[in-house]
Formats: C-alpha cells, structure tokens, sequence
DNA sequence: CGGGATCCACAGTGATACTG
DNA sequence: CAGTATCACTGTGGATCCCG
C-alpha cells in the first residue's frame, strides 16, 4: 500500500489547474492574484483559490500578503516547490510523445481522436 | 494551454488505483487478473477492471485473453509504457521525500497529519 | 483587489449481486 | 475466472453573488 507513494506526489499534482498554475509561476517567478487569472483566463476564481490553498498547504508555494487597499497577493514558488519541476517536465515531455505515439497510431486521419486526448 | 502536456501524462496516471497497478505490473512482468486481485486486495473487480480497460486504451498495458475454459486474462506492460516508470519512480521518490518534509515540518507530534497525507 | 459563501452538476469511486 | 450491471455516495469543478 505505501510501497508505491507515487500516489502522494499525485495527489499534489491532480487538480484540473495544478501543472498549469505551477508552469506559470515558474515562468514569471512572482505572480499576483489577478495575474494568474490573467494568465489562465478561463479559471475561475473560486478554482483558482482553492488550487492556490492546496498547493500552499503542501508547501508548494507561497502567499505573500500585502495588507493594504486595494489588497495584493503574490504567490512564488518555494524551494522545495522547485523540487516538483523536474516530474513536471517529464511528465510534459512524455506527454509531448504521447501525442506522436497517438497520431503514429492512428494516423492523422482522425485528428478527432487526438485531439481528445489533448483536451 | 497545451504550452503545458503534463496534463496528457497526468490523464493517463490519474486514477486511484493506476499508479499502484503499474507498479505491480512491474514488478511481475505479468499478472492475471486474480493476480491483481490478490495484490491489491483492497480494490474491487469493477474498479480493477476500469482501470486496466483506461490504460489498455493508452497502450500502457496489453492484455493477452486466453480462449478457455476457466477464462484466463494477462496483464503486462507495454513496451510503450514501459517509458512511463522513470515518471512513476521520479514521483514515488519525490512523494517519499514528501512525507519526511512533512515529518520534518510538522515533528512527530501529529501523526494524524502525516497519515492524512499518505493516506 | 482578492477573495468567501452558496448552490449545483457531474465524473469518479465503491458495494453488491449477477453472468458466460 | 473474469468480468457486467445497477445503484448510491462523494468530491471536484463551476456559476453566481457578496464582502472587507
């Protein structure tokens, strides 16, 4: 059961938005709130908040408050977020691969079928 | 939005159970259903089976039916997915380092919130 | 500006019973 | 043995409105 703790790590990326918040914030290094709405425009920001909770209860990344009017919030990647990139770019490379494997399979006749699994 | 195919990966390895699978899967070389069953005790047949179905249609696994009587299936991974255990071992050292950060964080002293990690 | 609160839809998961 | 079928539950994701 604990032999295999993929699982841990999945679950700290799993959430619809996660790699993609993550990818962002490892561009830019510093993003406020509405910049990553920006950034994700079709996020909502109830889902934007609530990935942003998880990844910071897990430790991955920051919330820096600024207590003023208007309010602002910036979010960064911690140190031992950094950790998680690399998993993050295989996993993107892979999936790069993936999608050749998919059109090497089903040829580009049915762009449909990859498309798919794009999403 | 497809700057980022981690999700592709992330699709194809989502699943409460896929991580464990392949990891069994493996380990063995193949597996029968039964096999899977009695390795992963917890999951139920319905489950086993969905998630065997979703990574043969990914052509991580193949699935090899034998014509008798009783019925006889092997599972095995494909060659094509044996490219996806460097991603799988990458996550299950990371999530292993997790739960020491956690301890690390947290101390001894709540287990509780260790275990909810692991869960 | 950066959220919180509420309500809702649906996919993923699970228990149980049945089948070729 | 290796599944299917059915039903129920639950968490995630989403829309909309409200707040300091």
């Amino acid at each position: 059961m604990d032999e295999c703790k993929a699982n841990t790590a999945l679950d700290i990326l799993i959430g619809k938005w996660k790699p993609i918040i993550l990818y962002h914030l490892g561009q830019s290094g510093t993003l406020r709130f509405s910049g990553l709405q920006r950034a994700i425009p079709e996020i909502t920001k109830k889902m934007l908040t609530a990935q942003l909770r998880e990844l910071e209860y897990h430790d991955i990344v920051h919330r820096e408050i600024y207590m003023q009017i208007p309010p602002k919030v910036e979010y960064s990647i911690t140190e031992y977020g950094q950790t998680l990139f690399p998993i993050i770019e295989m996993m993107h490379n892979w999936g790069q691969k993936h999608v050749d494997h998919l059109e090497e399979k089903y040829g580009d006749g049915s762009e449909e079928a990859v498309r798919e699994n794009i999403n």
